[in-house]
DNA sequence: CCGACTTATTTCGCGTTGTGATTTAACTCG
DNA sequence: CGAGTTAAATCACAACGCGAAATAAGTCGG
């Protein structure tokens, strides 16, 4: 019972608009004629389509490439330089506003701490509208070729028709907070520009979807594992979110019935094994308390996973079986991925899961390979991610950048003198 | 990239057609008015494809509702008695065909034994031809209000542009059969009737979702206990597959670290603890080897789990605290699946599972709640399935229904004389 | 029983779309 | 420089959905 978007002949024209825009941003620089090959369109539509789109500023030609006896084909593009994307990140320590081009490339960065976290929730909006203007004006950027700002969260990010996104994060202290009301309010976005909020993890997934290590497939997990541990469940192409939008929680499903016990309440989650608290956690109870070969007592959790890794490196055995009962329980996490949702590729991210990944995903896969059906192991890439575990900002300008090219049309004209 | 279905203005008359016959088949009888008010379609539009609908013989006009002064709303229906689909359930002991009308109300049903399992591929194809004969000649039914046939297999379904759907069933010996082409060339199916052969778990959740425990709800999983244990996963009302089509092996998902074997080779699969097989194997390891209360050795799973049953039943200890034992388990596993899919529904089926959960539901609810996430928990309904476990032959005949209301059109003509 | 009123459905003229056929443009090669 | 070749644009046409207007089919009050 999905209601189709398409209903008008205008929308078919919208559509059509939308798919070459789409071929030439992912695939460009093609041709007409490459167009007219790879989509079902007839020739002269191909033309007419293309010819608004160069009118609208959207599309332009660009050199062409060398003939054997006809009319050489003309290279078009998506032009990306002439339109803007902006993407917020707001982590639990900073807020992080970056201004792109449309193929995403940084122009310019705003980055404020959040000394308290980001519990306030006016000193964030605050922030966040800071940076907007900070990086407009850095960039010397005109409103009017900014096709939307996206935002990552830390939170669920639900909707409802009056106050638009709202954000439920726990671990922050966010309770129903109505950020896309609150941002808008606070001016920096502009009445009738698209402002996209969405988790944090679900951008960074996109980001490695259209950058990184997901580039090309339909159906993926990107798996973050951080102090936490997540996942952004790509189908079809499209993160996934379920009902309640917090499809996804890989971290709390159980491995180990009357395991560990979990920050979640429950006990046996994946989180509890594999999380970099956890991890550090599981090691302060194994390994020698006053070592002198590690300062017992790291001040941040990245320094104290880093020493752990040094002290497997040292040959410290401690660390090793700490490190190899990891790399097993994210192998049988890994594996259960693979059995339930049959992927085309699956990307270790999040700053822990690339410091652990980089040790032991061979060691994973092992694993992995010994839990996964057969079948469903063989057709699956394991991993690591591609764009670092900043690439949040950048997945969330893939929001606005994903819309525009699904409309295949300019923002909005702002009406002057309203 | 997904490859637009729509091109031409054609098209968008088809995609219209298909969204009115949609909400006429699910939601019917309404008026036309109904339509216009429910479908971004305008009175026009509306008034002009319902036309076609009628003279195409797909929708009749059925009676009128009452007006207060007006012109009475004239009540539309998809004319399901006209027009027929057949369902095919390749079970491992049997084949069952049956003829049903648009509405899939059971017209007449062939069901042919299969002594040796269903290894011997001709054997099966043979059965399923007479069957289609059989349910055609029984039901007195013209080839031409025949949609399309759909077969479910007890195997993986792989498409090729050649052969057609190939099936891949581990369980019963076949390897890479192309059952399509076979059942084509036994002549049963004409040349351009509809064929979709799917896997018999998927067709028996999409019968759940359309007519069962998951009717109305667009993200869900039927979680199938039979022998061994699957799931179907339902992403925005259609099963989701997966790359290799292997998707929601929830069986092979581990709950258990280094736990019983499997026969898949693994270990801690949940399959181990709540397939029947599993169940009933524990339930002989620690049970009274020659309790004088049940019979130590049932002739077939279905009686030994019943007897198990019986057994708790009774006060015995060791049935109680092997089905406690599973009602954890089985509890845990759905609460992977609510973290996982965040769906808004899970049922519970197959042959075991429906006889476990009709005892074990609450405490399996119980154990979901401790383990999964609150707020996806608040959000989901578990439930039993309600079509018992010999809906795949009518899951199967939703394909060909599927299609047809996807495509909003009869079956192609039968060219005479070529 | 009639006429005003109300609501449902169809009809009509228009603007927009994609298409195939045709025309025009742009280049290579001898 | 002209024949050959391929790319792109143009044109006439048929089909579509839409808003407005016309028509159909009732109710209700008298």
């Amino acid at each position: 019972m999905a209601e189709r978007v398409m209903r008008t002949v205008r929308d078919l024209r919208r559509s059509n608009r939308s798919l070459l825009l789409r071929r030439l941003y992912f695939d460009g620089p093609l041709s007409r004629q490459d167009l007219i090959d790879t989509t079902t369109l007839s020739a002269a539509s191909v033309s007419n389509v293309v010819g608004d789109l160069i009118g609208d500023g959207l599309v332009a030609e660009v050199g062409s490439v060398g003939s054997e006896g006809g009319r050489p084909r003309i290279l078009l593009q998506v032009d990306c330089p002439r339109w803007h994307a902006i993407g917020v990140d707001v982590g639990e320590t900073r807020v992080l506003v970056e201004l792109f081009t449309l193929d995403l490339a940084v122009l310019a960065r705003e980055e404020y701490p959040l000394p308290d976290g980001c519990r306030d929730v006016a000193a964030v909006v605050d922030r966040i509208d800071s940076g907007l203007r900070g990086v407009l004006a850095a960039g010397a950027v005109r409103q009017e070729t900014i096709i939307g700002v996206g935002v990552g969260v830390p939170g669920v990010v639900a909707h409802s028709p009056e106050l638009g996104a709202v954000v439920h994060g726990q671990t922050i202290g966010w309770d129903a907070v109505p950020l896309e009301r609150l941002l808008r309010e606070a001016g920096g976005v502009r009445a009738h520009l698209p402002l996209y909020i969405d988790n944090g993890a679900t951008t960074l997934g996109q980001a490695e979807m259209w950058f990184g290590a997901g580039r090309g497939a339909r159906d993926a997990v990107i798996a973050l594992i951080g102090s936490g541990v997540g996942a952004c469940v790509v189908v079809d192409g499209a993160p996934y979110r379920g009902t309640g939008r917090s499809a996804g929680e890989w971290g709390h499903t159980t491995v180990q019935v009357g395991g560990r016990s979990c920050r979640c309440g429950a006990r046996g989650c994946l989180e509890a094994y594999v999380g970099a608290e956890a991890v550090i956690e599981r090691f302060r109870e194994v390994g020698p308390a006053g070592s002198p070969s590690g300062p017992p007592a790291e001040a941040s959790e990245e320094g104290a996973l880093a020493a752990i890794l040094a002290a497997q490196e040292r040959g410290e055995p401690a660390a090793a079986a700490v490190l190899e009962e990891t790399a097993v329980y994210l192998g049988v996490g890994v594996a259960n991925l693979i059995n339930l949702f049959n992927p085309e590729r699956i990307a270790l991210g999040g700053w822990a899961g690339l410091l652990l990944g980089a040790r032991l995903l061979p060691r994973v896969r092992e694993v992995a390979r010994e839990y996964a059906l057969r079948h469903a192991f063989a057709n699956v890439e394991l991993s690591l991610c591609q764009l670092g575990p900043d690439a949040v900002a950048r997945g969330a300008a893939t929001l606005p950048v994903a819309g525009f090219l699904a409309a295949g049309s300019r923002p909005p004209r702002n009406q002057s003198a309203s």
